[in-house]
DNA sequence: CGGGTTTGACCGGCGC
DNA sequence: GCGCCGGTCAAACCCG
C-alpha cells in the first residue's frame, strides 16, 4: 500500500524532517513511557510541524518537490502556526488529495509524496504502510480512499470526464473549487441548481489520527451529519466549519474498523478565516454528547469525534476526546483514546497524514496553548497522569474546561 | 435565545 | 438507464 499512497497523491506529513524527527522522537518517548502519564505529554510538545489541523507548511522545504508546488498556493494563505497543540500531531501519515483554493488545474495535479521518510524511523509514521497488512479491515477503508483519491489524481479519462462535467456544469466551478463548494448549497430540495463538486474530485486531505490526535483540531466545527458507511462497522460524522458562517471547510470523521482508537478524517475545503482564537459557541455543543451517547448506542456516533472536534478547539485540550468526546464514548473514548495515542503511537498510533502545518496566524493562540501545555503536563505530573487509560489525562480535561465553557468534565471525560 | 447534535429524508454522483 | 451509496439538508430537540 505504502506504494499506493504514494501513487495516489498520498502525502506524509512526515515530509518534513523536523516533524519527522520531532515526532520520532516523541514516539519513542511515548513508547518508552507506555504507561506514564507523561509520555503523552512528551509527544505534545513536539507537534510543531505535525499539525494535522493546520494546512501544510509549504514554506518547509521538504524532500518533496511535488508536494511543494501542490501546496505552493498555500504559501499565499495565512497559514496558522502550528501547533503546538496538537499532541498528537507528531504522528500522522496521511494522504493530502487536494488542495483547497487552489485555481485551476482541474484535475488535481497529484500530490506526490515521497515515501515515508523514515521508514525504519518510527513505526508510527509507517503506520499507514504498514497498516494495511496487518489489517483487513482497515485495507478496505484504506482501499476505498484510495479510489477515491485515484480519482482525484486521475487520469486522463477521468480528466476528459471532468472536463465534460465542467463545461457543462460551470466554470466557475472548475476554476475555483472552493468557491465551487461555497456556493449555495442548498436547497436540495429546491430547484435552484447546485451543483456540488464532483466528489471525486474534490480535493481532500486524509488523516489518521488517534483518539488524541481528534481533538487536536484547533478549528470549530458543527456536526451536519452521521451516516452509516458501507463497509464499516462505524458511521461517518460530518463536519462543518462554524467559526464562520460560510467556511467550506468540512470534515469528516470516521472511526477505522481495525483500529478503534484511529479515527481516519477527511478534510476538504477551505478555511476562509484565521483559526479560532477562542472556541466560539460551544454553548450547546457538548452537553449533548452525554445524552446523545447515550441515546445513541455507544456505537452509533463514534466517538465522537463530534465532540472532539467540535468542542475541542484548543490544541491542547485535546487530547482529551473533547468533552463531547468523551461523553460520547467515554467508554472507549477516552481513556482508551489516550493510551491509544500512546501505544498506539508504536505503531498504528497516528497516522495522519501530515500536511503539515501551516503555521497558524493566530499567535494568540498558539502562545495560549503553549502555555496550557506546560501547564498542563505539570498538572498531569502532579495528578500522576492518567496513565491508564480510562481516564483522559488531566491536560483534556482542563483544557476543555477552560477552553470550552462549558463543557462539563463530567461528559467529556 | 443561541448554537450544537441527532436523525430521517432527499439529491446526485458514480458504477454496473 | 438504473440503483446504490455517500453527502447534505433541515426539523426537532437539547443545553447553558
Amino acid at each position: 500500500m505504502s506504494e499506493d499512497w504514494d501513487l495516489f497523491a498520498v502525502v506524509r506529513s512526515c515530509s518534513s524532517a523536523t516533524a519527522t524527527a520531532t515526532s520520532t522522537t516523541a514516539a519513542a518517548k511515548a513508547e518508552s513511557n507506555k504507561g506514564e502519564p507523561l509520555a503523552c505529554l512528551a509527544s505534545l510538545t513536539v507537534k510543531e510541524e505535525a499539525d494535522p489541523f493546520s494546512f501544510p507548511n509549504l514554506a518547509q522545504p521538504s524532500n518533496n518537490g511535488f508536494l511543494q508546488d501542490s501546496y505552493r498556493p498555500f504559501l499565499s494563505n495565512p497559514s496558522p502556526t502550528t501547533t503546538a497543540n496538537n499532541p498528537s500531531s507528531a504522528n500522522f501519515v496521511g494522504e493530502f488529495g487536494g488542495r483547497h483554493n487552489q485555481p485551476p488545474p482541474p484535475t488535481s495535479t497529484a500530490i506526490r509524496i515521497s515515501p515515508p521518510l523514515t521508514p525504519t524511523s518510527d513505526p508510527v509514521f509507517v503506520f499507514g504502510q504498514t497498516r494495511n497488512q496487518q489489517k483487513p479491515q482497515y485495507e478496505q477503508q484504506q482501499k476505498q480512499l484510495i479510489q477515491r483519491q485515484q480519482i482525484v489524481q486521475q487520469p486522463e479519462v477521468q480528466q476528459k470526464q471532468l472536463i465534460r462535467r465542467q463545461q457543462t456544469v460551470q466554470p466557475s466551478e472548475v476554476q475555483t473549487p472552493a468557491a465551487a463548494t461555497a456556493l449555495p448549497l442548498r436547497p436540495m430540495h429546491s430547484q435552484a441548481p447546485k451543483f456540488r463538486k464532483r466528489k471525486n474530485h474534490q480535493k481532500r486531505t486524509v488523516c489518521h489520527v488517534t483518539v488524541d490526535n481528534l481533538s487536536a483540531d484547533p478549528w470549530a466545527w458543527r456536526k451536519y451529519g452521521q451516516k452509516p458507511i458501507k463497509g464499516s462497522s462505524h458511521p461517518r460524522n460530518y463536519y462543518r466549519c462554524s467559526s464562520l458562517k460560510g467556511c467550506l471547510a468540512r470534515k469528516q470523521v470516521e472511526q477505522s474498523n481495525s483500529d478503534p482508537n484511529i479515527f481516519i478524517i477527511t478534510y476538504t475545503g477551505e478555511h476562509t478565516h484565521p483559526k479560532p482564537t477562542h472556541r466560539n459557541s460551544l454553548a450547546g455543543s457538548t452537553r449533548n454528547k452525554l445524552s446523545t451517547a447515550q441515546k445513541s448506542s455507544s456505537e452509533k456516533t463514534p466517538p465522537s469525534e463530534t465532540a472532539v472536534d467540535a468542542s475541542c478547539f484548543s490544541p491542547l485540550s485535546a487530547p482529551s476526546v473533547s468533552p463531547t468526546t468523551s461523553l460520547s464514548t467515554p467508554q472507549e473514548g477516552a481513556g482508551a483514546v489516550q493510551d491509544a495515542g500512546v501505544e498506539n503511537g508504536t505503531g498504528e498510533g497516528n497516522d495522519m497524514e501530515m500536511v503539515n502545518g501551516e503555521s497558524d496566524d493566530d499567535d494568540l493562540l498558539i502562545s495560549n496553548i503553549q502555555m496550557d501545555e506546560d501547564l498542563l503536563k505539570g498538572l498531569n505530573e502532579i495528578t500522576g497522569g492518567s496513565g491508564e487509560g480510562s481516564s483522559p489525562p488531566f491536560e483534556s480535561r482542563f483544557s476543555w474546561a477552560s477552553a470550552s465553557s462549558g463543557t462539563t468534565a463530567g461528559d467529556g471525560c
